[in-house]
DNA sequence: ACAAAAGTGTTGAATCTACACCCATGC
DNA sequence: GCATGGGTGTAGATTCAACACTTTTGT
C-alpha cells in the first residue's frame, strides 16, 4: 500500500492500438519507433492521448489514422481493456485503453505515417524480451494476440485480414499463422463452406503461381461461427481476464 | 465534432461493478440507490473513483469491500473494459472500467454496506428500460450479462456462481438461468463429469427436500473447457467488441 | 510427364441428443 | 405405493479427423 491517498486521483487517458496483419507468413505488429522520451527510440505500439470531448472509439480512430495513414472504417477495431497500473507510465497516472486491430495484408510499411519509423515486427520478436516493447506494451500485444487466436474461432475476424476477396488458401494460412498449427486443406475448405454466411463465392478465380485456379470468396454476412473453428484441445490462459485467483 | 480540442483532456476515472449472482432461480445484479447528485435516488452500479497510486484492479475490489462488504479476495473478478462516451457523466469527462465480479448465492441483501441502500434485482428488471440505472450503466450490465453467458460456455464460471460445494442440479441451474433454456439433467451431469477438472465429487451427499440425495462437488482446477457447454445455434451479438462495421 | 495446389468421397472414431430405465429418499 | 429428483445405458444422427483420389493449372 502506497501511502497517498486522496480520493480522485488525476488521470491521463491514452488510447493505444495493437495492429495486427499477416506478412510473410507470420504475424505480425505494427510498431513505431518512440521520437519522444520517455522510451526514446525504443519501439511502441500507436496511440496517443485522449483528447476533450472524444469518444474513446474515436481517438482509436484518429490514432490509427494520424500513427498510420490506415483508415478506421475499414478495418476491424475493437477494445481490448484498460491498463492502468500505477507505475507503468514514468510521466505520471496514465490509463491507456487498447485496442485491437486487424489488417488485411497490407502494401508495405504505411504510407502517411506520423513516426519517425513505423513497421511490421513478427509478434514473437516483440514478445521474446519483455521490456523490447515501451510500458507495458508487451502485455499489451500478448492480451492482443491471445484474443485474436481466441475470436478466429468463433468469429468470422480471420476474414478482416484477408483482402477484398480471398482464396481458401489464403484463409486457412490465417489460420495457421495465427493458432501456429497446420490445417488440413480439405476439411477447412469443407467447414468454411459448410458454415452458412462465412463466405460467399464471388464468382471469379485466381491463377496462382502453380496449381489449380482457386476460386476467390469474399466475406459473408455472420459474425459468430457456429459450430466453431476447432484447433484442439487445451491452450490454457486465464478465462479470459480473471482478476482474484476465484478459486 | 466538438470545438473543444485540447490534447490531453482532464479525465477522472472510476471503477464501476456489475456483480451478477443468481437467487430465486434468477439472474439478479447487484444494485445501490445513489446518495448523491447526478442521478440521486436513481439505482446505479457499485462504484467509485480510482485512488491516487492504485491499481485498477484493486480499486474494483476496494470498492467491492467498501459499498458491499463481500471480500474480493473470494470472488471471481474481471475487468469487462472501459466505457468513455464523452456526455456519460454530467459532472465531467469520466471514463470508467467495468468490472464482472461472479458471487456466489449469498446471505442476502448485503452486509456492512455503504451506500444507502444494495439490493439484488434481476437483470430482465434493469434492463428492461433504458433509462432504469443512472450514467450508462445499463450498457455495462449489458456487456456484463452478455460476457457471463459466453464465459459459462468455455470456461468454469457456472462453478463461482455455487457456494463451496454443490449439487450437480445447482450446477445446472446456474447453467439454466444465465442461458435462459432448459438442460437435460442426465446429459449435463454426464458432460460436466466427463469434462476433467471440472469439479470433482467430495465424497459428501446432501439431502435433498424430495429425492434422492445428490453427490456434492466442489469446484476443480481446470479453468478452460474442452470441449466446450454448448448452447445450441445463433445468439447473435457482435464479436464481442467490434467497434466500426468492420465488414 | 510432373509438380503443386484445389477440391470431392469415404471411413472409423467421437460427440450430441433424446429418451428408456434404475436408484434413493420423503410422504 | 408414489412422487420427485439423482444418475446410468443406449441408439440414431451429426460431426470430426485422416487420407485416398480426382481436377486443373504452369513448367
Amino acid at each position: 500500500m502506497s501511502s497517498a491517498r486522496r480520493a480522485h486521483a488525476a488521470v491521463k487517458v491514452t488510447v493505444d492500438l495493437a495492429i495486427l496483419t499477416v506478412r510473410e507468413g507470420r504475424l505480425q505488429v505494427l510498431l513505431i519507433e518512440r521520437g519522444n522520451e520517455p522510451f526514446r527510440g525504443r519501439a511502441a505500439l500507436p496511440g496517443g492521448f485522449l483528447r476533450d470531448g472524444e469518444d474513446l472509439d474515436a481517438a482509436a480512430r484518429r490514432e490509427l489514422r494520424e500513427e498510420t495513414g490506415l483508415d478506421g472504417s475499414a478495418l476491424h477495431l475493437a477494445q481490448l481493456g484498460a491498463f492502468g497500473a500505477p507505475g507503468r507510465d514514468p510521466r505520471g497516472r496514465v490509463v491507456t485503453i487498447a485496442y485491437l486491430a486487424i489488417a488485411p495484408h497490407l502494401p508495405v510499411p504505411v504510407p502517411g505515417s506520423d513516426a519517425s519509423g513505423a513497421r511490421w515486427e513478427p509478434v514473437e520478436a516483440s514478445l521474446a524480451d519483455p521490456d523490447r516493447l515501451a510500458f507495458d506494451h508487451g502485455d499489451i500485444l500478448r492480451t492482443a494476440v491471445d484474443r485474436a487466436r481466441r475470436e478466429l474461432e468463433y468469429t468470422t475476424l480471420a476474414t478482416v485480414f484477408c483482402g477484398e476477396t480471398f482464396t481458401m488458401g489464403e484463409l486457412r494460412e490465417i489460420y495457421e499463422v495465427v493458432w501456429g498449427v497446420p490445417l488440413d486443406p480439405r476439411n477447412f475448405s469443407r467447414k468454411v463452406k459448410k458454415t452458412e454466411g462465412f463466405v460467399i463465392p464471388s464468382g471469379e478465380q485466381r491463377v496462382q503461381e502453380t496449381g489449380r485456379p482457386a476460386t476467390l470468396y469474399r466475406r459473408g454476412p455472420a459474425t459468430t461461427l457456429y459450430p466453431p473453428m476447432l484447433r484442439g484441445a487445451d491452450q490454457g490462459g486465464e478465462p479470459v481476464g480473471a482478476v482474484s485467483p476465484a478459486r
